[in-house]
RNA sequence: GCCGGCGUGGCGGAAUUGGUAGACGCACCGGACUUAAAAUCCGUUGGGAGAAUCUCCCGUGCCGGUUCGAGUCCGGCCGCCGGCACCA
């Protein structure tokens, strides 16, 4: 009986143990005529805790695809490594001394261990991490790709600087002239301008990674003007738009992406200043309400603020401008009251021609559009509230309906209408080709904008929300930017062949203040001389941010150890795109979007042959687990309550009642379950099966301790089928259990496709509800363990071999199975009768029976309950078949009297 | 405010393009085995009514509609989660 023991620990040390010595999970590049299928994990920070149970849930998934995909007769690339680079092991050094590189090296062996634990198949040949020299050698590769690159508008796409042709005048003026034109252009520049500067951190932020004011971290943000890197993402926003419509992706990331560029068409006009020669750009999405501007307003930054105003005016504006200046993105956007002052200038409408009142106002956004808006108040709600705040004239031009319960209020000029509507008559000087009263108002608008258009006065844009990439970062563990800043004042890359710059050591992490990082430091390493002219320069301190190395890591691991390039070309081919990406949705506008643009650079400039990263991307749920709140809502760690009875939760220190709610795995809430507890406890299989059955991997989930416990229950039934159905070794089976095999085979086989792994497990179980007590054919047995191997690889490998099989099971292939055989073996279906789409019973019928046989038994079913089916006409039996058998599933009669 | 996603038993969750609602599991209850317990195995379990085990009614957030037939489609609400938000 020793024999039957499912001795898991045991199993699982032995098959770890294996699959080490015989590189099991070794994955040799595709050649010609391969089928390939690349299933990617996000891959982790190392940080110093170590994984807890929630962090797999998504390498667990991807692990039993690639398994599955493997034993289907893919080349299967399921790679791992880490995203090294980051602040906390630099905190770390900061207060203990311990180099970045030393803390990392030992999360990342506490990393490793417990993915072995877990049986996740990854090739460790092929780890990376962004912190060492060979990788970021090539993150530097790209950015200096990037630095030395235009976008070219009329190709559409990215291409190198050298190309960009040089306007004649320029050329003239020299070399510093010509840097200057090219700088303006370059896919990474310099400028100065407000960025986020988080002090805790000690860095400057992307937009991306300032939230409300807040960092990540939940540090405060604040806006400082400073030079900065950044890099021209905005170029590519159209494609980054445009191309989502071919992405596998769930619809929220997709819509957050659209919302984070925020695209809107609109068209450019110019109001002349009255009394001068200057003009104002404005930028609208609705030219149809030309005629009702009453005013214009300027952003406080606008260039022209200062040349408008008059005297009368001058101080007030300067005061307004400053203020402005002082005051917070936060502080301006949340503050919704409207404030602005007269410049004293008037602007005519270019179409009207009447004099409108020049404002400025810090409700108008500089960067956003022409940094100038036309002022509509009846027709926007903050037109409306800044023209009610100053007493200016509200004209509508468009009149809501009848209907409307507001519209005598709209047409009054009291309330601000933004909903649909049609034109009212023009207002005077309105050109009659500009008719459009009645009119829908975006025909109207159209109508405009066509008129513009012809008339030079305007023209159609697209605008986004998107800014530019805010890259560079004042800390020490990053990715050295690889630019000289020499003293002549031009600045030029690192030489390719000199890459990587190599990160210097330095005693001392702390961060220096605004400008500059750690690396200021390192003088030796800073200053530098040209060995030919003896030029002198300084290298560029700041690093690049935890994103650059995430940004390609995909594509390092199809060619890790290439020396001579980044991936290599066929190789690159060969793999193509991610088939499958799974990781959490918090990178929705963070990584995901910033590794689609530089993939696109990489497109443009030649280096990759696919247009987007990613083909599939699944965002798995977030693993929680509990913890208590008292009365006031303050959440308790889970060691200072007690549960006294069923259900009744107390406050150990207290005595007071509180709820048991879900909360994160925190340490603080001593509520951390690791992988290693669990996995001392019920095994990795158990712990794999459990993970994948609690529900779709995309879905949240509850940690609950005891819970593996079933399905540890169910690894040991199947390993007690199993090694019994060895031993008695049968060869013939009975129909039935031939049909449960091959439903088996099917179910799991779709289910792996389309990573439902709960319902492939669900199917492992019922194949075994199935077949209990009967004699199941050897030829069964090895295609059971064979599907059971993704989700329990330790259990199937050590059946397997008990089985006679050659290790590894992972070798042996998928088992076929096909509908027909399914058919053949069918001799009789159950035929659902329904009266008016509720079911009265069933009958069994041969699965030829004709529509007429059906409906016969159907009423002859009906008839025996004591229902008249008198009458019922034949059209109105409904006899529906299964699409893909043809065989009869189900008939429904009317409701009968 | 705008946009997207989601609401199914006591619980986690199943239900192809409209076709038997509640698969599979947990928990509960009953039983077997046991001196006993654990483990294991078998059975029951959406709610209600009548009733010898069968039948009827109600049931997928709410209200209405389309259909022979609606968890699924349409219209209108409610709630939860996520994104964007002074973006002209």
């Amino acid at each position: 009986m020793t024999e039957q023991t499912y001795d898991f620990s045991a199993i699982e040390a032995k098959w770890r143990d294996f699959w080490t010595a015989n590189k099991t999970h070794a994955t040799p590049q595709p050649e010609a005529g391969d089928k390939t299928f690349y299933v990617l994990d996000m891959f982790p920070y190392p940080s110093g805790a170590g994984l807890h149970v929630g962090h797999p849930v998504g390498y667990l998934a991807t692990d039993i695809v690639g398994r599955y995909k493997k034993m289907a007769g893919f080349k299967v690339l399921h790679p791992m490594g880490w995203d090294s680079f980051g602040l906390p092991a630099e905190r770390y050094a900061m207060k203990t001394g311990v180099h970045p590189a030393i803390s990392t090296e030992q999360n990342i062996a506490t990393y490793k261990r417990q993915m072995g634990l877990l049986g996740l198949g990854y090739d460790w040949d092929r780890e990376i991490q962004t912190s060492s020299e060979d990788y970021y050698r090539w993150t530097q590769f790209i950015f200096s790709r990037l630095y030395n690159a235009w976008y070219d508008a009329d190709a559409d796409k990215a291409r190198p600087i050298d190309a960009l042709p040089i306007p004649e005048d320029v050329a003239a003026q020299g070399k510093l002239a010509i840097q200057a034109y090219q700088d303006d252009r370059r896919l990474v520049y310099y400028e100065t301008a407000p960025v986020n500067w988080c002090a805790e951190e000690g860095t400057i932020l992307a937009n991306e990674e300032d939230f409300d004011g807040k960092s990540e971290k939940g540090y405060e943000v604040v806006r400082v003007p400073l030079r900065q890197v950044k890099m021209r993402i905005t170029a590519y926003a159209e494609r980054l738009i445009a191309d989502l419509d071919r992405l596998d992706w769930p619809e929220g990331i997709k819509e957050s992406q659209r919302n984070w560029i925020g695209r809107s068409e609109g068209v450019t006009l110019e109001f002349a200043v009255g009394g001068t020669d200057a003009a104002i750009e404005t930028f609208t999405t609705r030219v149809d309400t030309l005629g009702g501007v009453t005013f214009l307003a300027l952003a406080p930054e606008h260039p022209l603020v200062a040349a408008l105003t008059d005297g009368d005016h001058k101080a007030a504006v300067d005061a307004y401008v400053e203020a402005a200046a002082r005051k917070s993105d936060l502080e301006r956007t949340v503050d919704a009251e409207k404030t602005g002052v007269f410049t004293g200038a008037e602007a005519i409408n270019p179409v009207t021609g009447k004099a409108v009142p020049i404002f400025v106002a810090d409700y108008v956004l500089y960067d956003y559009g022409t940094g100038a808006v036309m002022g509509v108040p009846a027709h926007d709600e903050r037109d409306f509230a800044f023209a009610t705040a100053y007493g200016l004239d509200i004209v509508p031009v468009i009149d809501p309906g009848p209907e409307a319960e507001n519209r005598d209020a709209v047409l009054a000029g009291e309330a601000c209408l933004y909903g649909d509507g049609a034109m009212l008559p023009p207002p005077a000087g309105m050109p009659d080709t500009l008719y459009t009263a009645g009119m829908p108002w975006r025909e109207a608008g159209a109508k405009v904008a066509d008129h513009l258009e012809a008339e030079g006065q305007g023209r159609r844009v697209v605008s986004y929300n998107l800014r530019d990439w805010i890259f560079a970062r004042q800390r020490y563990w990053g990715e050295p930017i690889p630019i000289i800043h020499w003293e002549d004042g031009t600045r030029t890359t690192v030489p390719e062949d000199q890459l990587p710059l190599t990160l210097p050591h330095v005693d001392n992490y702390q961060p220096t203040g605004y400008a500059e990082s750690p690396l200021a430091r390192a003088e030796d390493w800073v200053d530098v001389v040209d060995p030919e002219t003896g030029m002198t320069g300084k290298r560029e301190t700041s690093t690049m941010p935890q994103w650059a190395g995430s940004c390609w890591y995909y594509l390092r691991f199809m060619d890790p150890q290439n020396r001579e390039a980044l991936v290599g070309k066929e190789v690159e081919k060969a793999w193509g795109q991610v088939d499958l990406y799974v990781g959490g949705a918090e990178h929705a506008t963070l990584h995901l979007l910033y590794a689609r643009f530089w993939h696109k650079v990489l497109f443009d400039l030649g280096l990759v042959s696919t247009i987007e990263p990613f083909a599939k991307l699944v965002n798995q749920g977030l693993l929680t687990s509990f913890a208590y709140k008292d009365e006031r809502g303050v959440v308790l760690p889970i060691d200072e309550v007690e549960e006294r009875e069923e259900g009744v939760f107390i406050q150990t220190a207290t005595g007071k009642r509180v709820e048991k709610v879900g909360a994160k795995m925190s340490k603080s809430l001593h509520n951390v379950v690791t992988p290693d507890d669990v996995v001392e406890r019920f095994g990795s299989d158990a712990f794999r099966v459990h993970m994948m059955f609690m529900g779709p991997v995309e879905s949240m989930r509850e940690w609950e301790t005891d819970k593996p416990a079933s399905a540890l229950k169910f690894l040991r039934r199947v390993w007690r089928f199993a090694t019994t159905a060895i031993a008695a070794g049968a060869n013939a089976e009975d129909k039935k259990v031939a049909l449960a095999r091959t439903k088996l085979v099917l179910a799991v086989t779709e289910d792996l496709e389309k990573l439902r792994l709960n319902t492939a497990i669900a199917e492992l179980m019922k194949f075994l509800n199935a077949v209990d007590g009967e004699a199941v054919s050897t030829s069964t047995v090895s295609d059971f363990i064979r599907v059971l191997a993704p989700f329990a690889p330790f259990m199937a490998e050590e059946l397997w071999e008990r089985a006679g099989g050659a290790p590894s099971v992972f070798s042996a292939g998928w088992p076929q199975a096909d509908e027909a055989e399914l058919d053949a073996a069918i001799d009789t279906v159950e035929i659902v009768i329904q009266e008016g789409g509720k079911r009265r019973g069933s009958v069994h019928l041969a699965p030829e029976a004709d529509d007429a046989a059906v409906r016969a038994a159907a009423l002859e079913m009906l008839s025996g309950m004591g229902k008249s089916v008198q009458g019922v006409p034949e059209n109105r039996i409904i006899v529906v078949r299964d699409k893909k058998s043809g065989r009869v599933r189900l008939v429904n009669v009317p409701k009968l009297g």
